[in-house]
RNA sequence: GUGGGUGUAGCUCAGUUGGUUAGAGCGCUAGGUUGUGGCCCUAGAGGCCGUGGGUUCGAUUCCCACCAUUCACCCCA
């Protein structure tokens, strides 16, 4: 137990953690260019804050939260997820009252929920997000939208859909939830139990029931696309025209509601097959009413959140494989306890330089250290044992050509650096 | 929270129809040159056979429980 990492979570090891900054390098790449900025908030906040954004009612706040007492009596939560903290300090910090939009993102910031782990799902996992604010245009809708599939695309990631859809707003949504009530009261009998509760608390949700059973009955359901009010319509409208015109293939899947209550209007999903049955790997939609439900001035944002382990394993299975960094430029040999100091030094001022260098820490025979060299890719090996020391002139060799070179002490940074 | 699968070396896995010292490949360490890597050869280190209980003369093997892990449901990134 002691040596175990807690259910749920995993270590990024040294071998690991090079795809984790390639991938960070080009998502901050992508989000400049787009004009985000990064924010980074607190790992934890104030319970409050959850409860009143996600929803009481979800199951992320039900049953998935970290929650505890501090020692000051405060309930405190880790996030369950990266828009609450982000609204909190917008609003803490008056943004809103900067030249709007906002646009921010956060990046392998992590989250946590009690869940039970499966393939793409873990108790802490890492996320990239973004939230916009300020803007209730279908174009900032489209702008967040196209940032995911940027980022997806430039990590090479194929065949991936783009799900979206419309659930409304706080106009038209209640005569839908009454029309989907009352259809789905008629056909009462035939749902699950679960589906059963969700008419009472959260009809929407019913739509994404996995029971073969439910989804025959939802299929014939009336529509939220179909019941929009104006304002809602056109902004569908003026989002799906606006991914046309970027050439972005899109599919309008009514079934998709999201678990989160805050969501308005636009939502979406970009799925990915062939990574288990979590197959999400980024999701988000338009929260229009969110800012104010915290305290803040009226202001629309959208947003979503991209988890980083999810798409790790999309890479996998397309086979996708990350560029790696050379471990090590110059390896220095040494024989002897009088030319290991002199080759500390020398791998001290190649490190001055800027050059990955590396010395023997382990006492090895030059066989092993040659051994040890070629298994961490050496490019070059300098050798230097009594002769070399003697005559202030070391060997260096070439490890892919096996040519060997005699350079004096003093010339060693100039001829690596000319053979750079 | 519910259901299924799996726990033998650092990793991937054999194996014991219940019987003395539990195996392979890879990896690791050393050696095969007195100062030269990759290939090859040799040797070595490394296992409470997940934990606890039961059956038995005897359990790593059979049974039970627990734990861990994994996949799926619920839900989500």
């Amino acid at each position: 137990m002691l040596t175990k990492a807690p259910k749920g979570t995993k270590d990024v090891l040294p071998s690991q953690s090079g795809k984790w900054q390639y991938i960070e390098e080009k998502i901050r790449r992508i989000c400049e260019v787009f004009g985000y900025g990064e924010i980074r908030t607190p790992v934890f906040e104030h319970t409050e804050l959850f409860l009143r954004s996600v929803g009481d009612t979800t199951d992320i706040v039900q049953k998935e939260m970290y929650t505890f007492l501090d020692k000051g009596e405060r309930s405190i939560t880790l996030k369950p997820e990266g828009t609450a903290g982000v609204v909190r300090s917008f609003v803490e910090n008056s943004l809103y009252s900067a030249a709007q939009p906002t646009k921010m993102y956060y990046l392998s910031t992590p989250v946590f929920r009690y869940e039970r782990p499966q393939a793409g799902r873990l108790r802490e996992h890492h996320q990239f997000g973004i939230e916009a604010f300020g803007s209730a245009e279908p174009s900032i809708d489209a702008e967040v939208i196209s940032i995911a599939l940027s980022v997806l695309n430039e990590l090479g990631i194929k065949g991936l859909a783009l799900n979206i859809n419309s659930i409304g707003c706080p106009k038209c949504r209640p005569d839908y939830n009454k029309a989907l009530v009352g259809y789905l009261e008629e056909k009462q009998s035939g749902l699950c139990k679960s589906c059963k509760d969700r008419m009472k608390t959260n009809p929407l949700r019913t739509l994404d029931c996995k029971e073969e059973k439910c989804r025959a009955i939802v299929s014939g359901a009336p529509k939220m696309l179909e019941v929009l009010c104006e304002d809602c319509s056109m902004h569908f409208e003026g989002l799906k025209k606006r991914l046309e015109s970027a050439e972005i293939n899109y599919e309008i899947n009514p079934f998709i509601v999201r678990g989160l209550d805050y969501y308005t209007k636009t939502v979406f999903e970009i799925i990915a097959t062939g990574i288990g049955a979590q197959g999400t790997v980024c999701g988000g939609g338009r929260y229009d009413g969110l800012v104010e439900q915290i305290g803040g001035p009226p202001t629309p944002g959208m947003g979503f959140g991209m988890g980083i382990e999810r798409l790790l394993l999309v890479l996998e299975s397309q086979n996708i494989a990350l560029p790696e960094k050379s471990s090590c430029e110059i390896y220095v040999c040494t024989l002897g306890n009088a030319a290991s100091i002199k080759g500390f030094e020398i791998t001290a001022g190649f490190r001055q330089m800027g050059i990955k260098a590396e010395c023997d820490h382990m006492g090895r025979s030059m066989k092993a250290q040659l051994k040890y060299a070629n298994k961490i890719g050496a490019e070059k090996v300098v050798i230097i044992g009594d002769d070399e020391l003697e005559s202030g002139v070391a060997v260096v060799r070439d490890m892919e050509k096996s040519e060997e070179n005699k350079v004096p002490f003093a010339g060693l940074n100039e001829f690596i650096k000319a053979g750079k």
